[in-house]
DNA sequence: TTACTTTGTGAGCGAACATTCACAAACATT
DNA sequence: AATGTTTGTGAATGTTCGCTCACAAAGTAA
């Protein structure tokens, strides 16, 4: 799957409509004024809106996997591992707020089956960058083992969605980036021994 | 704002289609049909598509007030009175599963100032009960301290949101109380001193 | 210059949308 | 039996939706 520079770019566009209007604002009338043509330019570069959003998610869920392989390749601890990870997650946010939808696409289950398929990659991405950290850090003995791999994996994606969420809901008021790493490091804190 | 019968039904409904067709099978003719009657007699109980939803919302945050403040009147111990106030949203929504718009609701955000504001209460109306809980826990020595409050309550809402939704993702698959509880119950022994 | 491909235009398609309105049962009150 | 209120019907409204199509610039290659 190559993407093209102008499907990029109406990708973007789409991620900004998504996320400052919701999906009731996306519209191809919309994205294409945002684009600056006429709605049906936007199938020379797309056979549907639903291609549109497929692209994007699947955008996004290739491009996390990319950050977050080498984000996690060059560091030994699995403390240093996770606050990489989370760090380069606030870091590409804050940088393209726009793409928040790869966060909150719950909103867009059951609009196809297309697009949960894409939405469920997104989450099975995140997860399998993070479980083999959290388990290596479990063998080390640095992370609690009552509770298993899988649960503390749901608390810091569970936590860190939650943070992203009041983000976006309060306008971007806050750092997300200071803020966040404060919490995710207050999180590694209570699952250390 | 009182509720009549029918106007309840109403929202019963609208909330089936929201969970098992999401926000663009929510339209005045499934409505209806899932109703058994016209589109037109929807007029007769409320006075526009808009307020069908933010009255749900409403009766949500309502509802969920009323049962946690019961939940958490009748104990005394903080690690109790959250187990309380979990295994009761748990119940809640095993038997009323369409009304998982309550958790997701974020999929409706930027759809109207109106609805926007409903989204926010019910979030509030959580928080208001959670916090003095947590706090009366730090203030006992029960809970850690190293944390904020806030923090920890937010760790606590992220897990819980994120458990409803891979049940939601799954189908219902599984039993969301028996795993629920057990999520919690470990995030709890995490939090504790 | 010619020919081909890419990317745009603008009018227009049928379908679906939320909402309204004149009207009719059903029901309760007198 | 007569009256008024609730709650339904079914046709029709204008609007917006995603999408198509015949056509025209613009760019590329021979």
């Amino acid at each position: 799957m190559e993407i093209k520079k102008r499907q990029l770019e109406i990708i973007e566009a789409a991620g900004e409509i998504l996320t400052e209007s919701g999906l009731a604002g996306l519209t191809t009338k919309n994205l294409a004024a945002k684009m600056g043509f006429g709605e049906s330019a936007l199938y020379r570069h797309f056979k549907s809106k639903e291609e549109i959003i497929v692209t994007m998610l699947q955008y996004l869920a290739a491009d996390m996997d990319k950050r977050l392989t080498a984000c996690v390749a060059k560091l030994e601890d699995p403390v240093e591992k996770l606050k990489a990870v989370f760090n380069n997650q606030f870091d590409f946010f804050e940088k393209h707020p726009h793409f928040l939808i790869a966060v909150f696409s719950e909103g867009l289950l059951e609009e196809s089956k297309k697009i949960n398929t894409a939405i469920m990659q997104i989450m099975a991405t995140k997860k399998k960058h993070l479980l083999p950290v959290i388990k290596q850090g479990q063998q080390e003995g640095i992370f609690e083992t009552a509770t298993s791999a899988e649960d503390l994996l749901h608390i810091l994606m569970g936590s860190f969605r939650l943070h992203m969420l009041q983000w976006r809901m309060t306008a971007f008021s806050f750092d997300a980036k200071q803020k966040g790493n404060k919490l995710m490091g207050s999180i590694l804190t209570l699952i250390k021994v």
